[in-house]
DNA sequence: GGATTTAGTACGTGACACGAATCAAATTAG
DNA sequence: CTAATTTGATTCGTGTCACGTACTAAATCC
C-alpha cells in the first residue's frame, strides 16, 4: 500500500511490510506495461514464463498459475488463438491434454523477459553491487522457503 | 517467472530479476488471497489503502492507482455500493469529488492490512533480523527512488 | 463571450477469475 | 467384472477490472 508515513521529513522507511507491498506492485506494474507493449497479459506471460521449460496438462497448469481449472480453458484458448500455446492429446491418458509453447510463444516471452530484466535491473540500479547481490539471495530463500512451505512445487513437472 | 535454474542442485540463486518477479508474485497472491477472504479485490485494498491518508478527487486517485478515469468511475461505484468509500461534492469545483472512506472501509482495510503484515512477517522469518532490516531499506529505496524517477508522488496528496 | 481544456460518467468490449453443472475417461469398490 | 466414484477438461453464467470512445457540464483561456 502506498507511502503511509506522510509525516517524515528525508527518506523515512517504508518497513518491510509497506516496503515488499509496495516493491511488488512496482514489478508487478512494470511487467503489465512490458506486457501490454506487445499486446499480452501478465497472466498469459505468466504462462508462457512457466512453459519455458514445462509441458504441463491443463491442471498442472493451473496449480502452477494457482487459478481454477476452469479459468484455464479460457487463457489457454485465447493463447492458442493467438498461435503462442497448442494442446496436444496426453497419450497416457486420454481425457487430457499437454500444453506447450509454439516457437512464436517462446520469441514473445523471450523478448519480454529481456525487456523485463533490464527494467529491473534499472530500478535497482541504486543499490550497491553487494546489496544488489544479497536482495537477490534474500528474495530467493524467502520464495524458495514459501514454495516448500506450501507443498513441494520447484523444479519442473515431469513426473 | 518460476523456477528456471531447474539443473542446480542445493539452493541455487534465482538471479535479481526472477528472484523479485517470483517475490512480488508471492506478495501479491497473499494479498488477493487476504482480500478474498474479505470478499474484497486487491484493487479495492489499493485504493482503501491510499484513502486511509487522503481524500483525493477521482481523477488524482485514479493517478494514483495508474488507471484510467473511466476505470475508476466503476472502482468507486461499486465500493461505495458496499459502503467502503463516499463520494462528496467538491467545494472548489463544482465537476469534481472528493473520494473518502467511510469507517466500515476503514474497518475492512486495517484488518486485511494487520493480516497481509502477519503474512509478509511470517514469509520474511527465515531472514535474520539483520537481514529484514537491509531488504525493508533496500525496498524502500528502489520504490521511492523509482517515485522520483516518475514524476513526484510521494506524501499525501493535498497540493 | 466563444473556444478549449478538464472532471466525471455512460457504454461497449475484452481479459480474467470463479463456482456450478456436465461429460467422458479412469480408477476404485465390492 | 460391473457399479460407484473420482478426475480432466469444457461450458455457462456472473462479477471485477481495464480500456477507448463519446458525451455533458463546469472551468479556464484568449
Amino acid at each position: 500500500m502506498p507511502p503511509p508515513p506522510a509525516p517524515s521529513p528525508a527518506d523515512e522507511d517504508l518497513g518491510l511490510v509497506d516496503g515488499l507491498a509496495q516493491l511488488s506492485f512496482l514489478v508487478q506494474s512494470a511487467l503489465s506495461e512490458i506486457a501490454g507493449q506487445h499486446d499480452l497479459s501478465v497472466v498469459q506471460i505468466r504462462m508462457l514464463g512457466i512453459l519455458r521449460d514445462r509441458e504441463p496438462t491443463m491442471n498442472q497448469l493451473g496449480r502452477h498459475l494457482g487459478l481454477d481449472k476452469s479459468s484455464i480453458t479460457g487463457l489457454v484458448d485465447r493463447a492458442q488463438r493467438r498461435g503462442l500455446v497448442t494442446r496436444t492429446a496426453s497419450s497416457v491418458d486420454r481425457r487430457s491434454f499437454q500444453v506447450s509453447i509454439t516457437d512464436a510463444g517462446r520469441q514473445f516471452v523471450q523478448q519480454v523477459a529481456a525487456e523485463f530484466a533490464e527494467r529491473i535491473e534499472r530500478c535497482v540500479a541504486p543499490l550497491t553491487e553487494a546489496d544488489r547481490k544479497r536482495l537477490s539471495r534474500m528474495a530467493t530463500r524467502i520464495v524458495t522457503t514459501d514454495a516448500r512451505d506450501r507443498g513441494i512445487d520447484l523444479r519442473t513437472t515431469p513426473r
